[in-house]
Formats: C-alpha cells, structure tokens, sequence
DNA sequence: CCCGCATGGTGGGATAAAGTGGGATAAAAT
DNA sequence: ATTTTATCCCACTTTATCCCACCATGCGGG
C-alpha cells in the first residue's frame, strides 16, 4: 500500500524521482519495475502508477471479461493499451514516456499521491483545482463520504 | 503480452519499425515473423498484427467452429483471408503491404498500439479520433470504468 | 551547540540504443 | 528487357541509460 502525497520535480530529461516510502514498497515485492498509463479525474488528466504485479492482476481481471462489450473495449482502448513499463534509474527514478508526460500535462512540478495498490501522479496545478475540488463538495454535502459505507 | 502505445512514421518505401519493446515479445518466442491482416474499430480502419504463433491459434480456433455459420464465413472472409506475413528486417522493421497500407489509410504518422496478445496499427488521426472518443465517454460519466468490476 | 555523515532528491555529461532515411543491389512483375 | 518492388547495407539524429557530482535536510556524537 503507497501512502503519501510527494510534491517532486520532474527535470529537462523527463526523470521523476519517486518518493523513498513508494520505493519501499517496491522493495518488498523484491520487483521495481512499474506500469504507468494515462487517466482522467473531474475532466483533468493525470497518470496512474503500478507496481508490475498490480498491473498483471489487472489485466488478467480484465481479461477474464466479455471482450466485446462496448465499455471494456473503451477500457482497453483507453486505459490497458497506454500502458509502458518503467524501470528504476540506479538513484530510483523513472523516465516518463514523453507522450504521457504530455497526456497529464507533467511541468516541472508535479504532485505523487498514493491511490492504494497504486499511485498518480499529476500537474501540481491540475493536482490543486482537484483537491479543492473535492474539498468542496465535502462541503456542499458533508455526507458525501457516508455513502461510501466506511 | 504487448505493452503501450506507440508513435512512429511509415517511410516512403512503406517501412514501419516496430517498438522495441514489442520486439522483446517476439525474441522471447525465437520467432520473429508476424501476420497483418485488416481490421475496423468504431468505423475506423485499422491493421491487426499477431505474432505467428498466436495468429496460429486463432486460425485453429476459428477452424474447430461450425464452418457453415454466415458469421464465421464473414469472419474468414474479411478478417483471416486478409492476413499477409511480415518478416522484420536487420534493423527490427516491417515493410507494410501496400493494400493494408491502403486499407487503414496509413499516411506518414501511425501509432501503434498494444491490445493484449497481438497489437494494431493506425492512422495517427484516426487513432486520436478513437482515443478522444473513449476519452470523452469517461469524462461524461465517471462511473464509466466503475461498472466493470475492476 | 556545532560538526560530520547518511539519506533523499536534483542535475549534467558521456555513451549506447532506438528510430529514421537513402542509396545500391537483387528479386519479381509487366 | 524494362520497370517496379523488395532487401540489404550504411549513415544520421534523437532519445534513453549509465555514471558521477552536487546540494539540501536530518540525525547522532563530540
């Protein structure tokens, strides 16, 4: 489990050095190879990070799915098919693919936020309008986590 | 298992290298020769590419199916009746054949794209059209992916 | 309280690999 | 026989990878 949120830099090569608490995650699966694809949260676009054997599960679940269901195919499309492998530089860092460092609009400072079993990375600026984002409708309806049934 | 998307350009003499990622896939099989054949998603053409052994099984597959059913006599005639085996060159390239070529309206600027065993080849254009299509579905309903299960 | 060292994060140069392009030769088609 | 198409070879450009150095911060010991 990630847990954290890391606001890092991402230099002119593209390199991103991930949080040393993520690495120890890492670690623990004796595997540091990660799976990065593209996503979207509230109409801002981020990047969705796992580590391999998370990703594996994944794809395997979907998989095991109807293949010609409209919706998986937009999943494949969208989601399964924009995944690249990343491994970590001798310092734990990672090269972004160039197109998914544009896909989430990746400047120089960007946010890592853990999402359990994986974590996203965004735009410190997309990062900001979406946490407030959140924090508003927190207050709009304060029993918007109720239903979560947690 | 092919992995991620890829952005390369289609030479004046309809050569294609192939990501060399995706070439790992095929040394891992000691055999590097591939079967395009023709393809159409969301009414945009498009190339499907299977290494030998996994278009194999599928002709096997589909071979073992009540060979009167319309809809397999459709599926021979549109989808494996198509296929055209390609052989890398000395530098991990394919050279297209000019009706597939055609066929998916490839121009100088293609992407590549995983889809599990196999992967497809488009027109830049239109994969972006495909792309923005799923893309905008998630963003119209969030809980797009949410239904799946995953 | 200050110093030195370990750790985590950042940056830059050198080398290797991947992708692209073009000419020359060989094979195939007309 | 001529034209076209494919294959091989070499060259160039860009991108990724490796290696080394640097700078903060935090911690323990003098």
């Amino acid at each position: 489990m990630f847990r954290g949120r890391y606001e890092h830099t991402v230099d002119t090569k593209g390199r991103l050095s991930i949080p040393a608490k993520y690495r120890e995650v890492l670690l623990g699966k004796d595997d540091e190879r990660l799976i990065i694809t593209n996503f979207i949260i509230d109409a801002k676009r981020c990047l969705d990070v796992y580590p391999l054997d998370a990703w594996r599960s994944l794809e395997e679940e979907a998989d095991a799915k109807p293949q010609f269901d409209p919706r998986m195919a937009a999943f494949q499309t969208y989601y399964l098919s924009g995944a690249k492998e990343c491994t970590l530089d001798p310092h734990g860092r990672i090269l972004i693919p160039p197109e998914l460092r544009q896909h989430a609009g990746l400047k120089r400072d960007v946010m890592l936020v853990s999402a359990g079993k994986k974590f996203r990375i965004w735009d410190k600026d997309a990062w900001q309008a979406v946490f407030t984002g959140a924090e508003a409708q927190l207050m709009e309806d304060p029993g918007f986590f109720a239903d979560l049934g947690l």
